[in-house]
DNA sequence: TTGAAAGCGCTAACAG
DNA sequence: CTGTTAGCGCTTTCAA
């Protein structure tokens, strides 16, 4: 109906744009072609004939052009092309979590995938919170840290994937996931392989020394593990939580709550939730002229590098730290490609015995 | 001129919208009210009346509505309003960078930034790829590695700073910058002090072990002016380069270069680009029974944990790892909302001596 | 305080 | 092989 109306004439209005940025328009305009062919250049240039690709390469050039991606990945809503990926971690200066996040970041590489990161520090409030955030850049996949997470990230979650975005938790391995892909291992598994490689050992009094960071749940996990499986065979555990100080420093002080009033240890061998954890105390051990292991017997989860390098070497839990990343780069751009689902990937952890059990 | 012809019968088209997220104009149906109105009582809530306001309120919950960011960045294009910070950092799992990546995460957390990382691994070429890619983004901010860039990345960086995103460099300072901001320190005048400690402790012979990565440009920026300083003192500087391996092992192999044929260091001194390649030398003089540091002083930089945890303790360079990430943050986005360019920040770094010298 | 119209830069769909 | 048209979801501008 408003078509009568329609020859008013238009008053002028100020334009929009402001920068001085190339548009397709204007490689189009350079190359005398229209937007879309160039557009096709760009995406696929076997369909535009050898002649025009060539103007086009020139105008491309000639401008500096760099295409707009908002303006694309607006343009193909609903095919949930951002081909951005938003990515989760507890924590990026825990070196453990670095290196899945430069294995992730490798594998994106030449992809045309970006990456998306965001610390969440342990909490799952923040975790929904930054989800909620990055969700309004249309990620074309989520990668988050773990399977424990607030019932609204859930639902951001469950949201992405019935778009067909892959989500994946990585770090993570557990029969009763609730569907989203997970790259991982089983921390109860190592917990057990934990109490089980200090059993096979001889020891009966044994100790777990947590995580300070209440929300550190793969930590508790491995430290129920732990417990039940010596529970299992008939040895009870002395459970203790590291101080919320920085992890040598808080193993140092753990160590000494393994210790009685005559400073002689209570417990003839401990595991603790990380190597950091693990190598404060087993530097207070030397420092108070504890024998390790013969005394006490000491054993990480991480395989840090200063571990490696004390004498004796801490006996720890060796992780596909830099593997979780690149196998999750891969698990979601095949996802992407192939529109699959990417598969569970149980990726393998090693105990490595070294001087300190 | 093409009014003539308007009345035409449009053939129905196939629809473009696949997925099933809700958008403004869902939200407004539900509230009664325009898309408009959803928009500002988003963006300024005081503009909308309570009653629309709790009306829309209700909507947004309802709908699980969350802002398209592609659209709102397209449509407020020329204001630069993506929000967007683009880092490239040579290696993220290189505690030294993850920890300045944890902190502009954490300085960006609540300021409606999103941070898109990238790894360059070292190399200025990949570093442009990277940079490229990103632009496409229209980032609100660019913060880049140290003060080399390729020509290619130079003109990215040029563009985007004119278009009022602010561009800066991290991890370095430099009187001749071409510019951009820069938040870092002198890597220069830590390589002078560095040859200044050895010589005031009275060594006459020095050796520099360089990083094994070709473009470590700032390591060799220490290097040099740690081998001027020296040379102006009449002390001549041993210059070797670490191997391209694990750093602790590249550093047991460079001690070995510093010996004679018969087990004897052919310095007296040695500082090292990294403290993982001299904690690597320093474990290997122990295994070697070489006296630390009476026969062989060794000094490392970075400060990093392992250092801290041998015996004796390596003296090393302490860097504002952390503190370069938070500054960042801090400067970028006071620049956004103030518009004005943010002003370089010189940090402070500190020579620690531990047992090593 | 609210709305209508226009347009950000690009791509999907459909013609030629 | 190339072009036209419409529209992605939002915000800007201007009008009421």
């Amino acid at each position: 109906m408003p078509a009568a109306s329609r020859p008013a004439p238009r008053p002028a209005r100020t334009p929009r744009r402001g920068h001085g940025r190339a548009t397709l328009a204007d490689v189009a305009a350079a190359a005398g072609v229209t937007a879309i062919t160039v557009s096709r250049y760009l995406r696929e240039p076997h369909r535009v004939a050898a002649g025009t690709a060539e103007a086009i390469g020139r105008a491309l050039a000639a401008t500096g052009y760099v295409p707009n991606k908002q303006a694309g990945a607006l343009a193909s809503a609903g095919s949930g092309t951002s081909r951005m990926v938003a990515a989760l971690i507890p924590s990026i200066a825990n070196s453990i979590f670095a290196e899945t996040v430069q294995g992730l970041a490798d594998g994106l590489q030449g992809s045309g995938c970006e990456l998306l990161l965001a610390s969440t520090n342990y909490s799952v409030e923040r975790e929904e919170e930054q989800l909620r955030a990055l969700m309004g850049w249309f990620p074309s996949a989520i990668v988050v840290t773990g399977r424990r997470h607030s019932p609204g990230a859930l639902v951001l979650m469950r949201a992405a994937r019935s778009r067909g975005a892959p989500v994946i938790e990585v770090w993570d391995h557990h029969r009763s996931a609730r569907g989203f892909t997970q790259i991982g291992f089983d921390h109860a598994e190592v917990g057990r392989a934990m109490a089980a490689h200090l059993l096979d050992r001889g020891h009966r009094t044994l100790a777990y020394v947590d995580s300070g960071v209440a929300e550190d749940f793969r930590a508790h996990e491995r430290g129920e593990a732990f417990i039940a499986a010596a529970t299992a065979r008939g040895v009870q555990v002395r459970r203790l939580v590291a101080p919320q100080a920085e992890a040598i420093e808080a193993g140092r002080a753990a160590l000494a709550s393994l210790l009685d009033a005559q400073g002689r240890p209570l417990v003839s061998a401990a595991a603790f939730a990380n190597d950091h954890l693990a190598c404060g105390a087993l530097l207070e051990a030397q420092a108070r002229g504890i024998a390790v292991p013969d005394a006490l017997a000491l054993l990480g989860f991480g395989d840090f590098v200063l571990g490696r390098q004390l004498a004796p070497g801490l006996s720890t839990v060796h992780l596909p730290r830099l593997e979780i990343g690149q196998a999750t780069a891969a698990a979601l751009l095949a996802s992407l490609a192939g529109g699959k689902p990417a598969p569970d990937q149980r990726l393998p952890w090693t105990l490595v015995r070294r001087g300190s059990t």
